[in-house]
DNA sequence: CGCCAAGTTGATCGGTATCAAGTACGGTGG
DNA sequence: CCACCGTACTTGATACCGATCAACTTGGCG
């Protein structure tokens, strides 16, 4: 991860600005997925409309009502994204992990943020303006597909949790959940939230996400490991309860 | 990382069709939204390597388990795509109308078809190849553009839907599904598919929506009229029923 | 006009939300 | 390193909503 060869490349930019380096700029690009595959100089450019940003735990990202024509790229730590429904609960949308993104729709209309995106922990981004991106990918097409891959993946994504939530009982919804992130494959796995926020992802409350827990765990499916972790132990036995 | 190069699929594919004319598959692709936009000549290499496709009611257009490579664009008529659970319920996740495609994910990776899509009427599609697009898209940034905006406003119906879906009653379900749809408006609307599939997409049953609805006529929120058509007369009202 | 699928209505049952206490994890400070 | 504390999580009891099964009605297509 450190060890990068990208300053001949920074000695070429310099002219630009003064000798106020790109570096940090260049690290967060060449970190984050959907650049991988550009050239050296093409990710030189993109480093250079690219401006980092700084969040600590706690820290709000953006705001609702705010407006977006910023992509946000996560580099390092975690983004929560979430509403806020009028009873004050907190309902997640999305967790934010290192090269996730977020404001593609800000790249098409002046949208209005509708949610809050708050730092899980100490998190480094990297943000684009609308008019830089739409330049990038009119220049770069593996950018272009790059995105679009992205896009896709998450689509296929929210369809999937679409389809999920649209389970009644919660016993599949929530095994259906598991075997997901797990891959189906069995392992020791980090939950991406705390367990009241996985309830509210998964439509269900957090008493309701407790007893299930233990039913499955009773079962001999699961292990629960401290707050934040599962052991999945019986893959097949868990698609049981498993829709399809 | 590599530079990718584009192999010229599209001209060696254009050329078997071009002995005969390509003006049916013109008329496909010039009324389909994401290719607004584009010049008379860049329509016509798109043209080029586009396929058309009939489905009658009731066929289907592709099946569970098939191999996808291709991306399809309703030109006229309706297909519906759904998941068979085990027990035989058909759940929809998506109605596409004229304009709207499948496939994009199809793009990426040789991905297996994990719901079937059938024609609800007389349909029309048009079909390219993986090959084929990506080609455009690297020769056309317009296209680029445009299909990455329709992802991201798929990519936001789905997480406005799995947001919906996560509220554990139907009546707030239906009544933010129906104020979304209606764009907040008092108007008449025409449902996108039928009272049973859209329980299904709304994860509950035909009975609870019949319910539901009469509940939000008796309040004067709305009428139903005919078996597909909604009227709403009174949006406060409805957003009372709404969640935030 | 007649038929059939789609939709409605009713009665019952089960599952989950809710409310209310209790428990324990994990971070903080001594 | 340990004791402490707050918050996340768990457990229990009850009420309510929606799924289910069954019977009926209606719209709309042939």
């Amino acid at each position: 991860m450190e060890g990068m060869r990208k300053e001949d490349v920074v000695m070429e930019q310099g002219h630009q600005h003064h000798q106020h380096s790109i570096e940090r700029e260049l690290e967060c690009v060449s970190q984050v997925p959907i650049f991988q595959g550009l050239a050296d100089d093409q990710m030189t450019s993109v480093a250079q409309v690219t401006r980092p940003i700084h969040a600590d735990k706690g820290d709000a990202v953006f705001s609702t009502g705010e407006v977006s024509r910023t992509l946000y790229i996560v580099n390092t730590g975690q983004v929560r994204l979430y509403h806020l429904a009028e009873d004050g609960r907190e309902q997640i949308l999305r967790v934010l992990n290192p090269g996730d993104f977020i404001g593609e729709i800000a790249l098409f209309t002046d949208e209005i943020h509708t949610s809050y995106a708050q730092a899980t922990k100490t998190t480094e981004l990297c943000t684009i303006s609308r008019a830089a991106l739409t330049d990038l990918i009119t220049a770069l097409p593996t950018l272009s597909m790059a995105l679009l891959g992205a896009l896709a993946d998450r689509l296929k994504t929210a369809e999937r949790q679409a389809t999920l939530l649209a389970i009644p009982d919660a016993l599949p919804r929530l095994a259906g959940y598991l075997l997901q992130i797990s891959g189906h494959r069995a392992q020791l796995l980090e939950l991406p939230m705390s367990k009241q926020d996985l309830a509210a992802y998964l439509g269900m409350t957090p008493e309701s996400m407790s007893r299930k827990l233990r039913q499955l765990s009773k079962q001999g499916a699961i292990e629960t490991v401290g707050r934040r972790q599962v052991r999945i132990t019986n893959v097949d036995q868990l698609a049981e309860f498993a829709p399809e």
